[in-house]
DNA sequence: TTCGCTATTGTACGACTGTAAAACAAATCT
DNA sequence: AGATTTGTTTTACAGTCGTACAATAGCGAA
């Protein structure tokens, strides 16, 4: 029998592509369903490859959470850093990013919940969930300190951490049933949603954070 | 060999001591790891008994998110619908009970999660989560009104559907990072963080909701 | 070109999976 | 007490799982 051609990738190529096969896969199969045959074929490779890449299957999964993790923090570290936007206009584009693709995405949060699911069963789940939400906690307050400084609202990091909490909380939930999208509402109702409420939680006047919405769609 | 002695029970004491006993084994091992044999064991039954309540496995688990939500929101129906309660009072009690136990739980979010996962996988996990977060919405909706009433704010539906999206959120993310249990922060002070966010989103004078914390903490 | 390295394939294996079906026994009825 | 029903256990089986390992072939070096 002949054998099939196959080309000779770089380390980090392969172990991507394996990484984002497997999120496919749980994405599309379920954590069950997610098979090694069933990735390596996703992947366009054989399945004995896996163990060449890491030490087993599970662990190959763990490392795709990791990667999946590190691209949305990634992701949420560009929104509302670039240029000279006032603080305003930051932390609103920081909040409605979102709630518009890439981040609002059907397959992103199966994925966290699958994840998720298991943070309670594994130490190693549960560093990565932990470190991720304390990363968006720190840009969230980072985006948070300067519009309270500029409307002379008390600015201490006590109350910041505070309503950078209730914020994320805010923003987790919509994401997900936003996401899920039982086609309840769409993402220009959600984002308004989400910034008239963030201008309640913070204390600021109305059309504070929502006067950018605007903005925001027509740069897409 | 001598058979296992046994006892036949109920049909109904039987199912929900397999549905339990599922929804046991996924939160401990996950869905991968929660097989037939270990379902059953935990049941203290033998596998082939699933096959007689249920037409397979996978429609089992299917029940066991079912029977998930139907508790889930059996529980959010009794909070702040108790006797002659101010609306104020009302409102605060659902949303913090969110953050104390039975609600507030590990186990809880693990299942929840794991489940979400499946939304978009199968249908008919999306039927079961799409009616759950409806419902929670309505209770929600139906305490948030007389609050708005009682302080003159604008009551319409529309806006009351709105606030209900956003409290909805504000709670689930807050309950997600809360039951995950981090360490990061303890019940009473996530309660806090919830209410006077909540405050804020409804655009209600301080106090309104987060005074009736500490009658709370007393009643338990 | 030829050699050497190793990334990659293919196969085999034992453990485990969900499930079908027969054998059994506990409770109910007569 | 004996017969009947059916909830329950047990066994068996085909399939799939993750993985170990030997064979192979692609690619860079000499």
């Amino acid at each position: 029998m002949t054998r099939r051609v196959y080309s000779r990738l770089s380390q980090d190529r392969r172990r991507t592509d394996l990484l984002e096969a497997t999120l496919s896969c749980v994405a599309d199969l379920g954590l069950d369903k997610a098979g090694a045959r069933q990735i390596a074929e996703r992947a366009g490779v054989s399945a004995g490859l896996i163990r060449h890449y890491f030490p087993s299957k599970e662990e190959m999964v763990r490392a795709a959470y990791a990667y999946l993790m590190g691209q949305m923090t990634a992701a949420a570290e560009d929104s509302g850093a670039g240029g000279a936007q006032p603080p305003d206009a930051a932390l609103a584009e920081f909040i409605a990013a979102n709630f518009a693709p890439p981040s609002l995405s059907g397959v992103k949060v199966s994925l966290w919940a699958t994840f998720v699911g298991r943070v309670r069963v594994d130490p190693a789940y549960a560093d990565i969930h932990r470190e991720g939400y304390r990363e968006f906690l720190d840009l969230l307050e980072a985006r948070i300190h300067p519009v309270l400084l500029a409307h002379g609202c008390p600015a201490d990091p006590a109350r910041c951490k505070h309503l950078a909490i209730a914020l994320n909380g805010l923003i987790d939930g919509l994401w997900i049933e936003g996401s899920l999208g039982h086609g309840l509402y769409d993402a220009r109702r959600l984002s308004g949603i989400a910034l008239q409420a963030a201008e309640g939680i913070m204390r600021l006047p109305d059309t504070t954070l929502t006067r950018h919405l605007a903005l925001e769609d027509e740069r897409t």
